[in-house]
DNA sequence: TTGTATGCGTTATCAC
DNA sequence: GTGATAACGCATACAA
């Protein structure tokens, strides 16, 4: 059924026949266990014929004996993200180099694509395969199993998720809705008025609709609506930003101003901005958010929330980390700020700053396009 | 040491008591082997007795006797790729896609970051803990290990290390030297004369020096040299590419096209462009490689080399799945072909197209900078 | 048709 | 100080 591998396939057993001693001394050895007693000579003969052997532990049998596989897993909806969006990517790089650091391994896993109904990770974890999950935007269908793997004392970092109300799960957010806020109220605060928030995708998503919220409380801090034509959906990708943006536009919209659910279709939107003969930022201003690497080097430079994925990935693998080293810290959410990056793609202010909820309705707003 | 997690730990003996069986049946049925004459009755006790157990078969038992793993592993330079650029993600995308649809889990495991001398993913196949490996873009260093994997018939594709004269290495490379030329005879046909050069990281990737060669090449059809200050090197990210095209800047050039190593650096080259008053294409014609996703979004949008990553990706997991089934197809090397976008970022021809070799010098070319 | 016995490569508990 | 021996959980040749 399954051919075995050619690579050589080295044994202690063969290292203790080479070196003239027992498997449970070379086990000794190998493991540096202390207080064994083992002498000098025997030592060293018996890592000179691991060395001679090029023997290597396997890792089936330690970690069938052992219970530890030194293997992570991080959980993301679809890979697709992968393709068209910067954000997993440094989230994973940060995932990455942090268990790495700690000696461990990590298993990328979609689980989405899988085409379950949902708990499509739990099976690496029954079969233990991993020690550890991080579980990064996860749809709303996961959030049960999540919720048992946790009680189970399993040890899990959720990010992203806003399970705040479960008080057994680990987990690490970023106030979206605040953020959203922040990025509204920046355009609010330049003048805009008709303000028009896309959405990076289906309400299936935690931060989308989060999101969406931000925006709403922002709009309506400044006693402004958030009327349904300027408001819009993609599907991660610019290609599906572009896509949105032509149909507001088509929709014959007003509005002198964009709320971007992420950078990456917010170059989609700038796009098709462009396209329509309409520049960013002087009839339009954009924010974005992410701040993707190319989000700086855009065509204008893009405005931004800085959300950090590489430093939080980081931050939740030092805690898996130390979950799976036994620990159980008594902090169970930590929730992040991330910060407005100012560039180039909101231009100056429309006209003097104007405080919430004191405008006098549209007045300081540019004419736009109606 | 390792503490065991808490999760539910159910074997096949507790499946074999409740369904009042032995563990033989247990296992024949779950693994439904055939010619074994299990009536239907027990098979379906054996079934709810595992089902209401919620039994799944431990990973590390099950591959220590049969020698599998159903893990692979991707191997990488830098995680820092992850970061920076689109090109690593969505080759991983089609890695996990093409894998898990074949029932393996997929590591993601960078080796420069390990700060070995070569060979960092070596451990994992002396240690049984994958299947198979698909190696991207891995540095000189590690060619030899490469091979030694190979003639010991381990599963093994390497993508973009052009080891083509091994001849028992399975693998997949673009024709980069070729793209490198279509591209540079892009500009070249568009009647540019002084035609810059953007590497994209330092010579110890194959890539950089397999793309410069190229450029070299329809340099030299055009009768054209490749001055040394028309030549810059970057390092994967955008910023790096803003950076170095501002010194070339600096250095007082004198070009009217530029040539990048990849998408990435164009943006930032783009912008630092931009930032010196200059405009693209007016001023300065620019050819990317990579087609990442937001190429075509790009202002104005970029004309590159089409490489397909996830496409790639597929391929060469497609491969690796047969290696693993014990297949050895005859066809050892494959190198593809990738196409020219064009799209906005070089405009229109500067003069009628010239032939190669048979201008006369940069009479054609545009007055650039100098 | 089902149960018994053995091995996979480690680690760990004991006597010696 | 060192060396047998028993798990770990599963698969399978073989016996019943």
């Amino acid at each position: 059924m399954s051919p075995k591998p050619a690579a050589t396939r080295v044994t202690s057993s063969q290292v203790a026949k080479l070196a003239g001693v027992s498997r449970t001394t070379v086990s000794f050895v190998l493991n540096d266990v202390p207080h064994m007693g083992i002498s000098e000579e025997t030592r060293e003969r018996v890592l000179g014929a691991a060395r001679q052997l090029g023997y290597v532990p396997n890792a089936a049998a330690r970690s069938l004996v052992s219970g530890a596989t030194r293997t992570v897993a991080i959980v993301t909806p679809h890979s697709e993200h992968l393709k068209v969006d910067a954000f997993i990517p440094r989230m994973l790089a940060g995932v990455n180099d942090t268990c790495h650091a700690h000696g461990y391994k990590v298993i990328f896993e979609p689980i989405i694509d899988t085409g379950r109904t949902g708990g499509g990770f739990i099976e690496m974890v029954d079969s233990r395969r991993v020690d550890g999950l991080i579980a990064i935007n996860t749809p709303r269908i996961d959030d049960v199993h999540l919720a048992r793997l946790a009680s189970e004392g399993f040890p899990l970092v959720v990010f992203g998720s806003q399970l705040i109300e479960h008080t057994n799960i680990y987990s690490i957010d970023v106030d979206m809705r605040e953020a959203s806020r922040v990025a509204t109220r920046h355009l609010l605060s330049l003048g805009h008025r008709k303000v028009a928030y896309l959405g990076f995708a289906s309400d299936e998503y935690h931060g989308v609709t989060e999101r969406l919220y931000g925006y709403r409380d922002a709009m309506r801090e400044y006693d402004l609506g958030s009327e349904f034509e300027r408001i819009g959906f993609a599907d991660f990708s610019a290609q599906s930003g572009c896509d949105a943006m032509e149909a507001m536009l088509d929709r014959g919209p007003s509005f002198t101003a964009l709320f971007a659910g992420n950078d990456t279709i917010a170059f989609g939107a700038m796009a098709a901005l462009r396209k329509a003969g309409l520049r960013v930022p002087d009839d339009i201003a954009v924010v974005g958010y992410d701040d993707i690497p190319l989000a700086a080097f855009a065509a204008p430079p893009l405005t931004t929330m800085r959300t950090s994925p590489y430093e939080q990935a980081c931050e939740a693998s030092d805690l898996l980390v130390r979950l799976m080293a036994g620990e159980r810290p008594v902090e169970l959410h930590s929730m992040m700020a991330v910060p407005l990056v100012v560039r180039q793609s909101c231009g100056s202010p429309v006209a003097s700053t104007i405080p919430p909820s004191t405008a006098a309705g549209g007045s300081g707003a540019k004419s736009g396009l109606a």
